[in-house]
DNA sequence: GCATATTTGTCCGTATGTATA
DNA sequence: CTATACATACGGACAAATATG
């Protein structure tokens, strides 16, 4: 069985809705425990704490966080329904093991709607975002830090998808970045999954920037290609 | 207040998934309760039982299907997950109504899918699921039947959408026109709003079907304009 | 403005069925 | 095969917030 990465002594921090404080916030931002919960979850997971193919047992997630079942079982339903993590009926709730079929299919969507939005820009406001994004992967490699510069790379490609100028767009893309992550963490070496990605990222932003959109889409097309067959791989050697 | 529709006298049919019954079948298709209580309600507002605005309370429902307030507010949060239910913090839960933008936005996004999958068909199968559809819509026509040519209308529009030969695809476009379908739905006269497409909809197919891409691109441009329009004027009159 | 009733948010206890050692 | 552990689902409880008179 999967070992289970110790989630102990993490109780959700922020005030429980029903408590004091919070006077006179309006209840603008005030989250439910569930939807606090699955925000936790779904951090661990982002940042590799929670691996794929983990099991997440009621039990210990109770006590460490402080919630009960039902809370709990409500947070699940809410990452089941982001794909992020399966139910297998009377056996438990895993973390999403994502299949080759399952990869293909992640950058099927991405060459589709990604070379749509560089192809056919409506909203500019997506080049600023792919600008900074790429100046902090670079900042990042310096650094050599190759998860940042994971992180970065998906900012830039939120970007491409901003240019789409679909809010419900950014809101799929997200939810798909998160699903790809836990196929990041598949492979042995981030640096070499990453690494190679910043050149061709800034080659796209330069074509993007200055309007020539077929050609950056052409080379958009060549790095989803690229990258697929890289986490296809990992997917299938693991 | 939207008067809640009756849902009195109707509990979840199929057996409960702790019962008797269901041997032999290895819980490959034995989704939770929860899951089939959204399914249930899921139902309801695709056909228009339940409308847009309307609040969904808990006690009522909790009798009038025969399960607990948890399995229920499990079930509420995967429709909210799919946006077709909101909440509102300690005062409930209500059918997702639309507003212009939301509509505005949802025809964002389908001009940049659908347009790039009929520009790009990449799984010629979606043909077939387009030409049976524009079938169905015209014989619904000849009947009248109004509400069904607008479910054939989105049966094509998931052809459409099935040409861009991504499974994720056709799910977003799924939870998509399930949204959808709750604007549709304020609408006051069906007929003005499905009947005129029929025929937009058969010059798109017999593009697409004979390899015009790009006259196909953009006879559906024409239709997604359109529709927007309408479906805007509904949710902004309303 | 205030007191009350209703509903939501959250937790706990428990019974039953399923999978696994 | 039995026993244990755990998932599923239900029902009750109580505090907090909202709605109502």
């Amino acid at each position: 069985m999967a070992a289970s990465p110790s989630i102990e002594a993490s109780a959700v921090s922020v005030p429980a809705p029903g408590l004091a404080g919070n006077r006179g916030s309006l209840w603008l931002d005030r989250p439910s425990t569930a939807q606090r919960v699955a925000d936790a979850l779904r951090e661990r997971m982002w940042c590799g704490e929670l691996q794929a193919g983990a099991q997440v047992g009621e039990l210990q997630l109770t006590v460490a966080l402080g919630v009960s079942r039902n809370t709990l079982r409500e947070a699940f339903q809410i990452l089941i329904g982001e794909r992020l993590l399966t139910r297998e009926p009377h056996r438990g709730v895993f973390v999403r093991r994502l299949t080759a079929d399952d990869v293909r299919d992640v950058y099927a969507f991405r060459r589709l709607v990604e070379c749509a939005a560089v192809g056919h820009p409506a909203q500019p406001r997506g080049l600023v975002e792919m600008r900074t994004a790429l100046k902090e992967g670079q900042t990042a490699a310096r650094r050599k830090a190759w998860h940042d510069v994971g992180t970065a790379d998906v900012r830039f490609h939120m970007g491409v998808a901003a240019l789409g100028g679909s809010a419900r767009l950014d809101r799929v893309m997200r939810a798909l970045f998160a699903e790809l992550r836990l196929a990041f963490q598949l492979v042995p070496d981030p640096r070499a999954l990453h690494e190679p990605f910043l050149s061709l990222n800034a080659e796209i932003y330069a074509l993007a920037e200055q309007g020539d959109s077929s050609r950056a889409s052409l080379r958009l097309r060549a790095y989803l290609d690229e990258a697929e067959a890289v986490i296809v791989a990992a997917v299938e050697g693991g």
